[in-house]
DNA sequence: AGTGCGATTGACT
DNA sequence: GTCAATCGCACTA
């Protein structure tokens, strides 16, 4: 006997995994290239997924960067291979997720700022205890908490088979945007943002990312 | 041991 | 639009 599908998020296919080899290994060609790709995080409650929407870059020598003072304890996966998940805590607030950009022993990352919901939508709400699906997951820490990721997730590779990692676009990326960064007083001005025209879950008021 | 400071968010005027 | 919450980390002494 055959079992129907329960509703359509049962057949939603799991994306492909991509590798190191399916992405530049240069900080701002992959913040760019990470546009369109899914963030997945395979959750004790299911599997959670956003197509990512928005983010950042912050390469070598950048002094907004936290690698910029060299490595601590706190920034060390900055510095590890290329693909690396760097967890740390913001404002002493939220979680916030990077992926390293760069060869082991180069600090260097890109922030995932944003991502439109796919998978796990109603666990994302609970986890985030708010309702409105354009509050889920439109901001680097409203997308750690959706998809329960914090500091046990620091270090972690995101090619390496783990619970994080990313697969490719379920949806090609639209035009992508180019602006400052968000949230910064040091190298404020520099072009490191990106993220998807006219796509709702990016982060901010819509005037920041016309 | 003490100090200052964020790659933010959500509540409130 | 404004603003407080909150805490680990880096730095100074």
């Amino acid at each position: 006997m055959t079992l129907a599908p329960k509703s359509t998020l049962d057949i939603t296919p799991a994306p492909r995994r991509l590798t190191g080899a399916d992405l530049p290994h240069a900080t701002v060609e992959l913040a760019r290239a990470l546009i369109g790709k899914t963030l997945v995080r395979d959750h004790p409650d299911g599997r959670l997924s956003v197509r990512l929407v928005e983010t950042e870059a912050y390469p070598v020598g950048d002094a907004a960067g936290h690698a910029f003072i060299g490595r601590t304890r706190r920034n060390a996966s900055l510095f590890r291979a290329f693909g690396c998940a760097y967890v740390y805590l913001g404002y002493g607030v939220c979680w916030l997720l990077n992926i390293a950009s760069e060869t082991d022993g180069v600090g260097a990352g890109v922030l995932l700022r944003a991502g439109e919901p796919i998978e796990g939508v109603s666990t994302m709400m609970r986890l985030r205890g708010r309702g409105r699906l354009t509050e889920l997951t439109s901001g680097p820490g409203k997308l750690c908490q959706a998809l329960g990721v914090d500091q046990r997730l620091d270090g972690t590779d995101f090619f390496g088979g783990g619970e994080l990692w990313l697969g490719e676009a379920v949806r090609p990326a639209g035009e992508i945007g180019v602006s400052a960064r968000i949230g910064i007083t040091k190298a404020a001005e520099a072009p490191l943002r990106f993220y998807e025209r006219g796509n709702p879950f990016v982060s901010g008021p819509r005037r920041l990312s016309p």
